[in-house]
DNA sequence: TATTTGAGAAACCGATTGGTTGCAAATATA
DNA sequence: TATATTTGCAACCAATCGGTTTCTCAAATA
């Protein structure tokens, strides 16, 4: 199955375990423990972000500690940087808009 | 129907939509002409889109042009953006073992 | 007025998703 | 060695997805 980033990212359950091992990393049980769900669920979802590689296994005994690869996000944001542009053109325009007021009121 | 942003671009045609009227407005018709897709199936894209605010919509007599709403995509950004310290953090330390290997060098 | 054109809505379809339960394998511990 | 713990995998399920075809409606045009 091809997946990407994007899809990796889609899901919100996904999104928070990205968030919850960004700072350190976590085994499945202990992320697990922070959501409603089985463990397996869980398990399904980093298997997901595994081969996005969006996530990164490390084996320690019986243990496995999911690691965030910060890197991968990356992509994404080379996607939204075309478009930076475009908003932030619409806040320049805002700008304009509100000096000459400001000018106006005085 | 939930729906939010990370779900509208999880989708490559979407995806490719959004960067297809980034520039200037387009009809359904237009944009269709694009894709190896019916017209409808587009129309569906452009609904979630819609749905989503990443898309807006203006009728002009019996056509409709879809423009995009790019702040919306902002919401992504901010997402992003605190990982953006993460792999910056990576870069860095790279920067210092090529610095370091360069000293050695010499 | 009759016809063509642009577009959304509905019904349907196979594939995928996110979840579950049950199981097997490997490592740690009594 | 026997048992408990950590994990992944397979099978199953309802819901959703992305696509199609068919239909209806409104606006433009002959």
């Amino acid at each position: 199955m091809r997946r990407d980033v994007f899809q990796a990212i889609a899901d919100p359950t996904r999104r928070a375990i990205i968030t919850l091992i960004a700072l350190q990393a976590m085994t499945p049980n202990a992320i697990a423990e922070n959501f409603h769900t089985t463990r397996q669920a869980i398990s399904k979802h980093l298997r997901i972000l595994t081969e996005c590689e969006v996530v990164k296994q490390e084996q320690r005994g019986r243990e496995i500690y999911y690691q965030l690869e910060a890197g991968k996000l990356k992509e994404m944001d080379i996607w939204i940087e075309q478009f930076r542009k475009i908003w932030e053109a619409k806040f320049d325009q805002l700008d304009k808009v509100l000096s000459t007021m400001k000018k106006q009121k005085k």
